[in-house]
DNA sequence: ATTGCATATGCGCTAAAGCGCATATGCGCA
DNA sequence: TGCGCATATGCGCTTTAGCGCATATGCAAT
């Protein structure tokens, strides 16, 4: 559990939305992802790989697709972190809105 | 509020375990930090410059040296953001110990 | 005014992040 | 086997972060 490497993962508008997706619990292909985000194919797939690697989040084939899930096996104190995260992103954005 | 730079912010090392120090809610020069966090100055002196740009911190001349404080006055969303961080860092620090 | 301590900052350097583009790989289907 | 969709990745590039060193600034005391 590297909390500055969960926090780099985190800190990067991209990924951080990415998580406010998949953090409810379904599985999200990449194609989705980088649909919803309007980005492209290489930064969608580098971003989730970092997401990856961070730990937060867990990828299974499925067929041609690559379904990425939140990581349930996370420790609470990290879930506790990424929640928060979640929620002010959240709140920030309907200021913004 | 800008989520990212505050996730960018606790990120690094140094700079949270500068936040666990200056959260309780004490005062504490760039000395004090320096010394405890066996850094050097100018390092700790640009660290500190970052969380007070996030908003994190607050500084105050005294005399010859500069206390900085816990930032009063952040959303809810974002104290929770800290707290949980700090959390997680202190018990990852007892698992290592 | 000078000295000394505390802090900030300009400068140059190195390392790492992030990106687009092109290409490779994995998989299903015809 | 060959094609097409989905995903990953090598490469080169640009930007940014972080550092040490030296120096500037702020303040107090002599």
């Amino acid at each position: 559990m590297d909390i500055p490497r969960i926090l780099v993962a985190l800190a990067e508008p991209t990924r951080l939305a990415a998580m406010q997706i998949i953090w409810d619990g379904g599985e999200h292909c990449v194609c989705e992802l980088m649909d919803r985000l309007n980005t492209s194919q290489s930064r969608m797939s580098r971003h989730m790989k970092a997401l990856r690697d961070a730990g937060l989040v867990l990828d299974r084939r499925d067929a041609q697709w690559v379904r990425y899930r939140r990581n349930p096996d996370l420790p609470r104190s990290v879930e506790c972190i990424i929640d928060a995260v979640i929620v002010a992103a959240a709140a920030n954005q309907k200021v913004a809105a």
